[in-house]
DNA sequence: ATAAACCTACTGATAGGTAGATTAATACCA
DNA sequence: TGGTATTAATCTACCTATCAGTAGGTTTAT
C-alpha cells in the first residue's frame, strides 16, 4: 500500500512553513520535526528541495484551480465571485501569520529553480483569467460598480489582494488585511443577486 | 578620520541583497564580496546581522520619508503627490528585480529581530499616514477621483503598490507592475499639461 | 521475496560569529 | 619636526551550528 499519508504530510508542512517564512527560511530538519520522521527520510519522498517546491507550487495551482472552479459552480454573479476569492485570500492570510504560496514564492524568487520560477506565471495567468472572468460578469450584471475594463481590474485586485496579505503579514494583524480590501468589497453589490441590474 | 564609505557600502549592498532575496536569502559572505572586504571585517562595522538589519531598516525610513516630504514641497495637488509615490514604488521595484524593503522584510518576518518587527510598523504608519493627507488634498482639490474614505484609499493604495511590485517580482517584468496600477493611475486628473503623468 | 519506508551515520558547503594579530590613520607631546 | 601612544579598520584563522544531500543498512507490509 503506498502510503501517501507521510508524502501529504510533508507537502502540508512545508506549504505552510513556506508561506510562513518563506523558501529559504525553512529547511528539512523543520519538516521532519513537524512531521515525525527523520530528515534523510524526506529524501525518498522529495529528493531534493527543488523538486519538493515544484511538487508544491503544483499542488497548490491544482488546489486553486478546484477552488475556483467550485465558486463557479456555487456563484453566478460576478460580484460573488469576487468576494469569494476574496475570502480565499483572506483564508490563507491566517490572521497575518502566512502568505498565499504565490506571494511567498515570488519573493524568493531568486532562490527558486526555474521549474518554479515556471509555475509562477501559469499560476498568476490562471488566476488573473478567472478574474478577469469574474469582473466581466461584475461588469454585465450589475454586481460590482465601476468597472472600466475587467483586464485592468483583475490585475489590480490581485495585487490588492497579495498586497494586503502582506499588509497583514507585516504586522501579523488581520484588521490590516480587512482595511486595504474594504474599498473593494464596498464595489461589490449586495442588492439581490436575482435583480442583476442594468 | 571616521570612514562611513565601507559602512555605507556595506548597508548599500545588504538593502539591495534584502529586497533582490529577502533576509534569509543573502549572507554577510555576500556583503563581503561585493563591498570587497573579508567577512569578518563586517563585524566590526556591524556587530550581528539583527543590528545590520536594524541599522538598514533605520536608513531606508529616514530615506523615505525624506522623499516625501520632498514631494510636498515639490508638488502641491494630490493627484501629484500620489503620482510622485508611485514613481518610487516603480523605482523600488527595479523592473521587477527587487522588491521595497518594507514588503521584502515584511515576508521573512520570523527571521527579524523584535526591534526590525517594530521598525515596520512605524515605516508603515508614516507612509499610511502621508498617503492619507495625498488622497485628501487628492479629494478636496478634485486632482484624484471618486475619493470615498482617504483613510481606506491610503490602505488599499499601499497594499496596490507593494502587490504591484510583488507582481511584477513574480515574473520579473515591469509590465505587471505598471498592469496593476493603471486603474490608480486613471483616477489621477492630468489638468496641469506641464505634468502630464506617464 | 520484494520493495517501499524509514533509519543511522555521514559528507562538504555554508551560515553567523569570535579571537587575536596586523595595518593604517590620527593625536599628543617633547 | 619627529616619535610615540591610541584607535579604527581590516586581516587570517578558526568556531559551532546548520544546510541540503548521500550511502547503506533495517524495518515493515505485501
Amino acid at each position: 500500500m503506498p502510503s501517501n499519508d507521510t508524502k501529504t504530510a510533508l507537502l502540508d508542512a512545508a506549504e505552510k512553513a513556506a508561506r510562513t517564512m518563506g523558501f529559504d527560511g525553512f529547511s528539512y530538519a523543520d519538516l521532519a520535526e513537524d512531521v515525525g520522521i527523520r530528515k534523510s527520510s524526506i529524501h525518498h519522498h522529495f529528493p531534493s528541495k527543488a523538486k519538493l517546491s515544484v511538487a508544491l507550487m503544483q499542488r497548490y495551482h491544482e488546489n486553486f484551480q478546484a477552488v475556483c472552479s467550485e465558486i463557479d459552480a456555487n456563484f453566478s454573479t460576478g460580484g460573488e465571485k469576487l468576494n469569494e476569492l476574496i475570502n480565499q485570500y483572506r483564508a490563507r492570510s491566517d490572521d497575518g501569520k502566512r502568505l498565499c504560496l504565490c506571494a511567498s514564492f515570488s519573493a524568493s524568487r531568486d532562490s527558486l529553480s526555474p521549474d518554479v520560477v515556471h509555475q509562477i506565471s501559469l499560476f498568476r495567468a490562471m488566476v488573473i483569467d478567472w478574474l478577469t472572468g469574474a469582473f466581466e460578469k461584475g461588469q454585465s450584471d450589475g454586481s460590482i460598480s465601476g468597472v472600466l475594463d475587467p483586464a485592468l481590474e483583475s490585475a489590480a485586485a490581485l495585487s490588492l489582494l497579495e498586497g494586503a496579505q502582506l499588509a497583514a503579514r507585516a504586522e501579523e494583524n488581520s484588521a490590516l488585511f480587512e482595511n486595504a480590501i474594504k474599498l473593494l468589497k464596498l464595489r461589490i453589490s449586495v442588492s439581490n443577486p436575482l435583480y442583476p441590474g442594468r
